[in-house]
DNA sequence: AATGAATGAGGTTTCATTCAT
DNA sequence: AATGAATGAAACCTCATTCAT
């Protein structure tokens, strides 16, 4: 019996280490995603994170698997913003309007993600639709609430954010001839205008 | 001798063809573009046009070049849009939100643009700028006579309308998890309930 | 009209070069083969034809389809030599005999498409399939005459000759203990006593 | 202390897991082998085992020695099939045409040990010449009572036996245009018969 | 002794672009 | 001007082997 033990104890260290370096590979995606976009190289995510190819391809079977542990990680980051706007924020509009405003900043800061929901998709989303119908009943429940208080139109649903959320992001990354920034804050207080019940 | 052609009528069938090959590959890249994305070969294109790659190459010295010259036909053609509601549509609210509606389904109807506008851009910008710029112009003739009209909010800018049409052009292109499509018609709808002028 | 004519000689010259590459590739593909075994890599023998990798994938678009084509042209050779004595060699012993010698000895000369024989297949004999046929047509009638001079086994069938000829093929390149090579002649020797009608 | 457990008991149980571990390792290795081929992966080989990877290698330090153990093993179990014969088959035709065939039929049967005899071989034959010694010498005496008892042609030696073998066992694996297998038994019979003591 | 995570050299294949004809 | 064969730098992914625990 005692003889058995230790394998136990390796186990966990062991564990540790691969949870640690499984970190380090996510997050080295992120900045590289960030950096190069989505045609980054897995060699390049590699060196970033420390480890050598083999490692991360050990994580994460394809890179569309990695880019969809990324999209997954945000929404449930996201979903926690909504769901603290739940908790937290009384006012139905602020709720509404802050938690998107967080939200929309949250991509905003994450080009690998906004990459992520651009591409090619289908594969990176297999990865992550649980984690995105746990946002949309989050967010269902905040748009419920405005349109009882009477401050979101009647008509809007939750399949309207999705699009708005897009519509954002790509506005992040989108570019004018100069190749200036287009202004993402003002599109979206144009965009949440819009969904807010109007007087008569 | 016979065998080296007369050189008048030979350029002239030259400078015809070449015209016509142009054209042949503006719409092959197009088609294939909107088929397979931007990721689509370049010698695909040149075997829907019919014609061999070194010739795509000849009028276009790059991809980029090309998306950027498909760029610039859809700029012209947004403007012609926009310049149409100014000159037919008495109704400022009618002109401005019919032409944005028509533009975007103009888009939507293209893939291959939607594609550019995402990429890597600025190399593609740079063949498309001047003719953007002349669909700002028209753009602000007709936001100014909205908010002349009372119809649209005073602090509605020309720059307000590339986040919102980007918005709308990501919606067609946006999958959710289930490979469902965006409404994009409705997310348009949306948008522009928020450029209209509130009373109070 | 004349103006058209330029492009046929262009077309001609063009293939003549791609042609040679073509022979260049192959040869090249037997050479680094027979040296290196079946894990011979592209780029070797890229290399060793004096061309880029993609043109060798321009002429064959898999390593399965270069071995293939291989196969093919020896299954033709072989099929040449069946052939020469069907039509030179009137006594049917060694017609026979003589054939699956040479062919043995063609074989044995070859270790490229040895290893095309003994992979994982499959792809390979696609691509080969039809040069095999005729190879064994040409066999039939060799053994058919063998059997009605009374010089082959009555039972013998032209597939019993694969197995024979693998069994020569896997002697040439198979190793004792000391690494000494099998001697094969000797063993075609005997298997083709094995085909020998005998006397009672 | 009892922390630092009973070294006698405990290096016994070490000593017995470790043999069982290496008969798992050896039984898995064939199933594997035949079941995907020499391109089977030590880790598929551990796991089905029931162990990790490096246990494999703490048994076999390259994957060459592994098959060149499973090699040994096979000729010794042939060197047993042959000395049975010896020890009970008085019919010296008998004898040496059962055991042969009975050979072929293990062979056939052992798909792992037919590739490692056409691998890259030496590595892996270092690990099994000392069995296949053994094995010869068995054969020899085998063929010598053949020939005494006339059954036998008068030159055939150990030497042509490898070689039938061998060409007994590609046909095994071996596969036509169509994918259909090779005849191996009819194979066997053919060559046999060439073994035989023709009369005059 | 055992474990399995980590390594990283390669392998095949693709495709934008060039250039000889 | 047109052609399309050739180029070759990457890209993604695999797997025998090592080694920290």
């Amino acid at each position: 019996m005692r003889v058995t033990s230790p394998p136990v104890i390796a186990e966990t260290r062991r564990r540790a280490d691969a949870v640690r370096n499984r970190v380090s590979v996510l997050t080295a995606a992120t900045d590289v995603f960030a950096e190069f976009g989505l045609e980054a190289r897995m060699e390049d995510i590699a060196r970033r994170a420390g480890v050598g190819v083999g490692t991360v391809y050990r994580h994460f079977p394809t890179k569309e698997a990695l880019l969809g542990e990324l999209l997954a990680e945000k929404w449930r980051t996201l979903r926690d913003t909504v769901q603290d706007a739940l908790d937290n924020e009384p006012d139905p509009w602020q709720a509404f309007s802050g938690a998107l405003t967080r939200n929309a900043e949250i991509m905003a800061a994450d080009a690998a993600v906004r990459g992520a929901l651009m591409s090619d998709q289908m594969e990176v989303w297999e990865h992550a639709s649980d984690a995105h119908q746990e946002l949309m009943v989050a967010t269902a429940e905040l748009i419920r609430r405005g349109r009882d208080a009477g401050v979101l139109r009647d008509d809007l649903g939750v399949d309207d954010v999705p699009a708005m959320m897009c519509g954002v992001s790509v506005a992040v990354d989108a570019r004018g001839p100069a190749g200036e920034a287009l202004n993402w804050r003002r599109h979206l207080e144009l965009v949440l205008d819009g969904t807010r019940r109007r007087p008569e």
